[in-house]
DNA sequence: CTCTGAATCTCGTGT
DNA sequence: ACACGAGGTTCAGAG
């Protein structure tokens, strides 16, 4: 079912004076109308020079080709992160070996950023039609917390009411905006996560709200699955609160009463 | 040079009461003492659940196993990212296909999260040792802006000076602190790309050193290759001096005069 | 070990 | 196209 590599297309090279040249193949300009890939275990060195200069000296790898024309190297740790690699759009220029000099890989991205990919022995090369993907379905992400507040105000205070999601400031819009049991307006920040720059944005759109004076006095609550403890310290110093949320639980408990009526 | 794939280990897997089960394969409990990748070309469905929930409808895609237990499963496009993975510590069982139900991997990771992948075809199945990698050397990242703008001082204002780099602070390190000409202290906060914060971090650097009667008081300087106009415009603000960096041009210049005396 | 910040981040979304 | 923010971020280094 998986098929040879096939070339897309040959061109001659301009000869350089007085250097034995080779041919090149381009293997990929443009996306192709197929999704595909196609993987190379080889013996290779990789040079890239473009947002930085990296230099992998010569081993055993895999080199994954897709469809879009990115390239990777991997080896054998690192979780997904390829040890060096060039996004698309980029073109895959292949210059077989000559008697004097290895196979050469150049690919060129669009910044003008280059990989230069040294193959000094092939194991194994095949390429692989894969048809179009349908497309991955996420669930519990910040989306989905800022959803569960926005229908359980309850849960940060007794007695508090939405005002709006996503309130527009002129910074921004702040995630929740909700108003206390006493009518006092509070600001919420959703994190999945609490770090530092969630309590910083926070205190930003505190800042501009309390110029308000239809809104000011404007509490700050700082909600989030996990709240790290120089964000909390850093919340608590600017009278922020600062609420942990269990995304299991809001998901289970039924939706505040007074959105029933 | 590429060699089939090997079974670790079988072992029996207990029977539940009136269902047909299967024989489970762990392929891998623990980093193997070589380095290796296996490549699927199979038709498959991941079902992922873990931080989020995560669900892909059956299509033909690439699986990549590799030595360290981690498990990518690829699609034609993006850069590198998988569609979805498992990273490393996790272990990897294999139920193979019985009359009435498809292949299933199963992999689960440390922390309880766990990837199943469902295969109803396989097209392409290999395995290649690769031998350990030398690693990768790099250039060019923001730890080298730092030590150039710590040889070069005078790049920030004429007649500054180092007083040293890395200058601790109760919250963390400062980049670089400077004297300028007239003897006030300046703190530099060295990015590759400024954003908002940067601009929040040396705020609070900032702050601090201005309590510091010996220093106060504290310019601020945030210097990047490329600055977001938003954060141009909080830095401006708050009274901090933007500087666009070249670094090629920063490794070109000799080293400022006054450190060769 | 945890925690912090950088990254050739990648990837989506909105303007 | 660019800017901004989230990410199952990943990754490396320091405490």
């Amino acid at each position: 079912m998986s098929r040879k590599h096939q070339e897309r297309s040959r061109r001659p090279r301009r000869r350089r004076a007085s250097t034995p040249r080779r041919q090149a193949v381009i293997v990929r300009a443009r996306p192709a109308s197929l999704p595909w890939v196609r993987l190379v275990i080889a013996t290779c060195q990789v040079d890239y020079v473009g947002r930085l200069t990296a230099h992998l000296p010569p081993a055993k790898r895999l080199i994954l080709v897709k469809a879009d024309g990115s390239v990777s190297i991997h080896n054998d740790d690192r979780a997904y992160k390829p040890l060096n690699w060039m996004s698309p759009p980029c073109t895959l220029v292949e210059e077989p070996a000559t008697e004097s000099e290895p196979a050469r890989w150049t690919v060129t991205g669009k910044d003008g950023g280059q990989l230069v990919i040294t193959i000094e022995e092939i194991f194994h090369d095949s390429t692989h039609d894969l048809g179009v993907d349908p497309g991955l379905q996420k669930d519990g992400v910040e989306a989905h917390l800022q959803e569960l507040l926005a229908e359980h105000p309850s849960v940060l205070g007794e007695g508090w009411t939405l005002v709006r999601r996503e309130y527009p400031t002129a910074i921004g819009p702040v995630d929740l905006l909700l108003r206390d049991a006493n009518g006092a307006a509070v600001a919420v920040e959703v994190k999945r996560r609490g770090e530092i720059d969630g309590v910083e944005q926070l205190t930003r759109y505190l800042e501009l709200l309390n110029r308000d004076p239809l809104l000011a006095p404007v509490r700050g609550v700082f909600a989030a699955q996990e709240i790290k403890p120089q964000a909390r310290v850093l919340a608590n110093d600017r009278g922020i609160e600062c609420v942990t949320l269990d995304y299991d639980a809001l998901r289970g408990i039924p939706r505040d009463e007074m959105t029933l009526f």
